[in-house]
RNA sequence: GGAAAGGUGGCCGAGUGGUUAAUGGCAGCAGACUGUAAAUCUGCCCUCUCUGAGUUCGUAGGUUCGAAUCCUGCCCUUUCCA
C-alpha cells in the first residue's frame, strides 16, 4: 500500500475522505496551498499550519535549477529543509510547458527548458528525471510528467498532449519507486474534448495510480466548460482513489468541482492574491487597493477566525500595501490561506451533514465576485 | 551687489522651432491574476456639453505661417564671488 484513501461519506457525487502518506493525514476535499520554491510566499511555516492546511506543493521544475533537489535531498528532504513536517504533494513540471512558453522544447524523450533563472542554461527532464527528483525531495505524492495545453488549442494538438502525457505517464510508473506513504498521480489531459478525456480518462485509469488527476483545467477556459469536462471526465476515474483538480481555483471554481466528485485542489489563487491585493471574504472578493478602505475600520472578513482578522483593519492592509510593505503580503496571504482552508472545513461539515446543497447556495448567494 | 545655472502637467524628470496635450518614472484611480518566469501585469491619469473642442510648459510682451523650444523685460530658485 502506497498512500492510504478511504471514503467516508458520499453525498451525490461529492466525496468525504481521508488520505494518509507518510506525514500525515490530509481531509478531503482538500485544498493544498502552492510552495512551489520550497516556500509559501511570505508565509512561514507555522503560518501555513495555523490555516489548517495538511499537504502543500513543491514544484519539480523550480527545485531542479541549480540542482537545488540535490542540496534538498543532501539535507534531509523538503520537508525538513523547509521545516514543514506534513505532506508534500510535488507537481511534475508539466505546467512549465505550458507556462515558460518558448523556454521550452518538447520532444518524445523529454522536455527541455531554457532556464528562465540562471541565465538560459538548459536542462533537460524526462519523465523518468521528473520522478527521480520527485523522490529526492521525498515528496508524498509524485505527479506524472505530463504535457498541459493552453485552451482554446485545436483537436489535433490537444490529441497530441494527451497521448505523449500517456506514454509519459507509463515510463513515470515504471520509473517510480513504489514505498509505503507515498503516492504516484497519473494526469488526464484531453482539453475541452469528451472523446479524449474519456479516452484519456480510461487509459490512465489502467495504470494503477494512487490517485488520478485531471489537468489542462482552468487554463484560459470559462467555468462553464471546466464545468462540463469535469461532468463526463471525473465518472470515468477509479473511483476509490483520489480525484485532484490540479490547479483550480476560485472558490465558487472549487466548490462546483466537489459538486463533481473532486477531491484535491491546489491553487496559487490565495497566494498570490495575498500580494497583489485580493481579498477572499465570505461576502466576495474585494481589492484591498481600492480607496474606500483607506480609512476602513472593520477587519478583512467580518467573522473571520485568523490572525490577520483578528488583529489588523482593513485600514491598516490598506496601508501597508499602498506603502509596499512586506506585512501586509504577509498578512493578506495569511487570511486567504485561512479562508480556502475555513472553505473545505464547512465543505466537509456539509457532506458530512448531508447539507452540502444548502451551504454551496448559501455561499453562492452571499458570494460577489468583484465586478 | 556681481556671476553662473535653472524654472515643464500632484512630485521627479525628458523634450530645445512643426506627427507635442507634451517620453519616462513615482504617486493617484481602477482592473486582472486559477498544477507561480508574478511583492506581478494592464488600463486611466489638464478641463469640458469628450469618436470633438478648449486651455497648457514661471510671467508679460515680441519674432515666426507655426514656440515648451528663439528674443526682451519682470518675478522666483539654486550655487559661487563679494
Amino acid at each position: 500500500m502506497a498512500i492510504k484513501f478511504e471514503i467516508l461519506k458520499k453525498l451525490k457525487r461529492a466525496r468525504l475522505g481521508k488520505i494518509t502518506t507518510k506525514h500525515g493525514v490530509i481531509d478531503t476535499p482538500a485544498f493544498m496551498p502552492v510552495g512551489t520554491v520550497a516556500t509559501v510566499k511570505a508565509q512561514t511555516t507555522d503560518m501555513v499550519d495555523a490555516t489548517g492546511a495538511q499537504c502543500i506543493l513543491g514544484n519539480t521544475y523550480h527545485l531542479m535549477l541549480h540542482e537545488r533537489y540535490k542540496v534538498i535531498e543532501k539535507l534531509g528532504g523538503l520537508h525538513k529543509f523547509m521545516n514543514w513536517e506534513k505532506s508534500i504533494l510535488t507537481d511534475s513540471g508539466g505546467f512549465q510547458v505550458m507556462s515558460l512558453g518558448d523556454l521550452v522544447k518538447l520532444k518524445e524523450e523529454g522536455v527541455a527548458f531554457s532556464s528562465h533563472e540562471d541565465g538560459g542554461i538548459k536542462h533537460f527532464l524526462s519523465p523518468e528525471d521528473s520522478i527521480k527528483i520527485q523522490k529526492a525531495l521525498d515528496s508524498n505524492i509524485t505527479m506524472c510528467l505530463d504535457q498541459c495545453i493552453k485552451l482554446p488549442a485545436t483537436k489535433e494538438d490537444t490529441k497530441k498532449a494527451m497521448e505523449l502525457s500517456l506514454r509519459w505517464a507509463k515510463r513515470c510508473y515504471d520509473a517510480f519507486d513504489n514505498r509505503s506513504g507515498y503516492g504516484l498521480f497519473g494526469i488526464v489531459q484531453g482539453g475541452e474534448f469528451k472523446d479524449l478525456r474519456i479516452e484519456s480518462a480510461r487509459k490512465m485509469s489502467a495504470i494503477k495510480f494512487d490517485g488520478y488527476a485531471v489537468g489542462g483545467l482552468a487554463v484560459g477556459e470559462p467555468q462553464k466548460v471546466m464545468f462540463e469536462v469535469l461532468d463526463y471526465t471525473v465518472p470515468e476515474l477509479p473511483e476509490n482513489k483520489p480525484h485532484y483538480l490540479m490547479g483550480v481555483g476560485t472558490p465558487l471554481d472549487i466548490l462546483g468541482a466537489v459538486e463533481r466528485g473532486i477531491d484535491m485542489f491546489d491553487c496559487v489563487m490565495p497566494t498570490r492574491s495575498g500580494r497583489t491585493g485580493k481579498v477572499f471574504t465570505q461576502k466576495g472578493e474585494l481589492n484591498i487597493f481600492n480607496a474606500k478602505y483607506r480609512t476602513d475600520k472593520k477587519p478583512l472578513d467580518e467573522n473571520c477566525k485568523c490572525e490577520t482578522c483578528k488583529n489588523y483593519t482593513r485600514a491598516y492592509l490598506s496601508h501597508l500595501f499602498h506603502a509596499k510593505e512586506i506585512l501586509g503580503y504577509m498578512l493578506l496571504t495569511q487570511h486567504n490561506l485561512f479562508f480556502y482552508q475555513n472553505l473545505m472545513k464547512n465543505i466537509r461539515a456539509a457532506i458530512k451533514n448531508e447539507s452540502l446543497d444548502k451551504f454551496a447556495k448559501e455561499f453562492r448567494k452571499n458570494y460577489k465576485v468583484t465586478k
